[in-house]
DNA sequence: GACAAACTTTGTCAAGTGTCCTAAATTTGT
DNA sequence: ACAAATTTAGGACACTTGACAAAGTTTGTC
């Protein structure tokens, strides 16, 4: 099993989604996903400067030549990494946004416990903010970051429209926006290996609470 | 007027504070700040991978081996450019922490302003998110950060300690770091140019109505 | 088994990196 | 005037970086 080492080493970290093949080998298919498991791998262990063409061959024992054949260019690695990161995500988001069953603020503390829970993976911890700090210099990088955030939006302005039919859909977007940002926060605080990591239950029952009361009181306070 | 382009160049993004100095004459330690300010342009402008010796050298037309001169090692550059950064923005927590004749929730409601004011500066947008990642692989880096936000949240702290002074510690500081969280993730999606700067006024009526609503009603909901 | 396509290795390239060095010139504060 | 501090002008070191070309090897199909 020469490829059970592999495993081990990319199993804490390796949680790409790879778009369908279109032609090659299926080794050639094998090979490219290993090498941006192996680039996931680095950029969460050492960073986005430690990910490098030359250590993502060495990290799945591999020329260089080899890596260049199938990414001829580290932006085309890059811009591969990225995608498989990103549809990684939006598989969960499918998840949540069709459950008419419950209760609309009952899907909201759910929505906010699958997030909060994400976020305090080490996976996400590490990438998240790699990724906020490429997208202010990499329009590319930048474009496919807030595009999964409008994604990972759509489930919360529907839950929201649903409790709060009343705001105009400005408002709603924009406090699905805060509520959206507000957990993104967190991650620097209490994600994986963060200061309050230990705290991030009571940190979610705060944040529910905070969202829920947010909406129920939003807009009936023009005077006092 | 050799600099008078120079600056320029860094009043966009020049924001530092420097120690009192301890030695030296003041054209050394002017030419240490034009460095940090030139280092601070970089990462600002092309991000940390752009911030080499080489183009920061270049970036304040001096050679390499001058800047080597103040800083032997790239290392000791970065620290000093964490340390000149960090403490540019102790100086505004100190203005806000003595306030005693306003309310409570109106200096709640004025830190909030000013956080998210800063927010949208480029030197803020750009700067802290890089500071995330990095502070994901270097120690150093991380206990900057951390120690610069449990400052930050100081004030916070105080505040909610006058408007809920039945909650315990634990849960007061809790709400606190959920709200200085809560803010700083709006930086990347409301910062300086990014989707939704422009929204950033409305963003911020709803996270002040936000906190001060979970300030009064956090704890009141043990049963229905 | 032949054979073309896909894959992999090997070696090389120019450019960039941080660090270190020397020797000379210039500036600065007293 | 003079010593200390600063700057210039080079260079050199060992190393890394992304890219490329030309050979080999493997794979699937006829």
């Amino acid at each position: 099993m020469p490829d059970s080492n592999n495993q081990l080493l990319t199993i804490t970290v390796a949680d790409l989604t790879f778009p369908p093949r279109e032609g090659g080998y299926s080794k050639g298919h094998e090979t490219r996903e290993q090498i941006l498991n192996a680039a996931l791998h680095l950029l969460v262990e050492e960073g986005y400067r430690a990910m490098s063409m030359r250590r993502i061959a060495a990290e799945c024992g591999m020329k260089l030549g080899n890596l260049t054949y199938h990414f001829p260019s580290r932006e085309d690695l890059v811009q591969a990494l990225l995608d498989a990161v990103i549809s990684s995500y939006e598989i969960e988001f499918v998840r949540i946004v069709h459950n008419p069953s419950l209760a609309p603020d009952m899907r909201l503390a759910f929505y906010c416990e699958l997030v909060l829970e994400d976020i305090r993976s080490k996976k996400t911890t590490r990438v998240f903010p790699e990724l906020w700090a490429l997208s202010n210099h990499d329009p590319f990088v930048f474009e496919r970051v807030h595009e999964l955030y409008a994604r990972a939006r759509a489930p919360l302005q529907e839950i929201i429209a649903e409790m709060r039919p009343d705001l105009p859909k400005s408002q709603r977007d924009a406090v699905a926006l805060f509520i959206s940002a507000s957990m993104e926060g967190l991650t620097v605080f209490a994600g994986h290996a963060k200061p309050f990591e230990a705290q991030m239950p009571l940190l979610e029952k705060i944040a529910v609470n905070s969202f829920i009361n947010l909406l129920k009181n939003f807009g009936a306070d023009s005077e006092p």
